[in-house]
DNA sequence: GTCTATAAACGGATAGAC
DNA sequence: GTCTATCCGTTTATAGAC
């Protein structure tokens, strides 16, 4: 798809990238670079000429597919929102945006693919870290936060498996972690039994 | 590792299907067969005789490893447990088992990278979609099984970002989910506020 | 039942034409 | 700035020896 003519290197460096994550995502780490060049509408020697190798090729859609995810839960914070957990609360709504389907099955698949070469490991490892680190300081008791967070994971992971993402149910607990993040007392005072083992 | 003399059909297939689980979790699906063999102790030839092509391993591997899953799952079905759930226990149980940290990071790495396939994601998918339909039939208010699901789920995939799993945190949300499928009227009595949007 | 040798195809990367 | 032609290493798979 796409032309070749008339584009500017910015746009063809993009269409490859975009070509790259299309390709990657759904054949898997080990997609050609004739498959991805084709893709984007260039031949395999016009993709070598915008990166100089298929590891920068990669390393440069990792990066950008990290930054897509922090502008979304940049893009998810409420300036209006001063409460405790409004980080949380952005990354929830982010987590659980890419509603299309078939889009977040194919993004899934994508970044694990790429996690499989231990340089890109390494940096999705660090950016976790921070992600992390940020939510722990973001006022929330330390249960609560554990509780929506890996929920959040759960849902948006769902298609690894094959599940349905985004069902009403799925919508319907959404809606529940987020207001658990605002009421953290109503999880914190449920009457748990005390901790089984370990002091 | 291991010798050729003195192995019955059986323990070798065994004996690569192992390797194969290994060398793609470590390496990606793109192992090739000289390298699995070799882990096997076996030549890549020898491979062959008892895999006719890399694609009748690879199936071969992912039936083993969904029949694993289910095995470990009727493992933690507690015999002397017949409430309303019992089924979804044991899923939280069976999905929060291999507690062997960087083991983890390789199976999950082995699934996504098998997932890859379209062979396997529809095999893959079958299966969850069986999962999913009896737990749904586990006698729990869908509401509670959509999280306790979800969050167990999402506890046990943060390795693929790079997390720690089995924090003490997470040993704790584990319990308090265990604890609400035995008492679902605890989150299913919170004062929610009313569903968003549609009816 | 397993191994060696080899065929056939494919992948990434380079050189240089246009 | 992009394409063609080509090299070279790797991979799957086969044929046939042991």
């Amino acid at each position: 798809m796409g032309r070749t003519a008339g584009r500017s290197p910015e746009e063809t460096r993009r269409a490859l990238l975009k070509a790259a994550a299309a390709a990657i995502g759904a054949r898997g780490i080990h997609a050609s670079l004739d498959e991805i060049a084709r893709y984007a509408g260039v031949s395999k020697g016009g993709l070598i000429y915008h990166f100089a190798s298929k590891d920068e090729l990669i390393m440069e859609l990792v990066r950008t597919e990290l930054a897509t995810f922090q502008a979304a839960m940049d893009a998810e914070l409420d300036p209006a929102d001063t409460a405790p957990g409004r980080l949380t609360r952005a990354y929830i709504r982010a987590v659980l945006i890419p509603v299309a389907d078939d889009e977040v099955r194919v993004s899934l698949a994508l970044i694990t693919q790429l996690m499989s070469l231990p340089a890109v490991a390494e940096v999705a490892r660090a950016d976790a870290e921070r992600i992390d680190a940020a939510l722990a300081a973001d006022g929330l008791p330390e249960s609560v936060l554990t509780l929506v967070v890996a929920a959040a994971d759960g849902l948006s992971c769902t298609p690894l498996w094959g599940g349905a993402v985004n069902t009403p149910a799925d919508r319907r607990l959404a809606e529940r972690l987020l207001h658990l993040t605002r009421h953290p007392e109503l999880w914190e005072n449920l009457p748990w039994p005390p901790a089984t083992s370990e002091p």
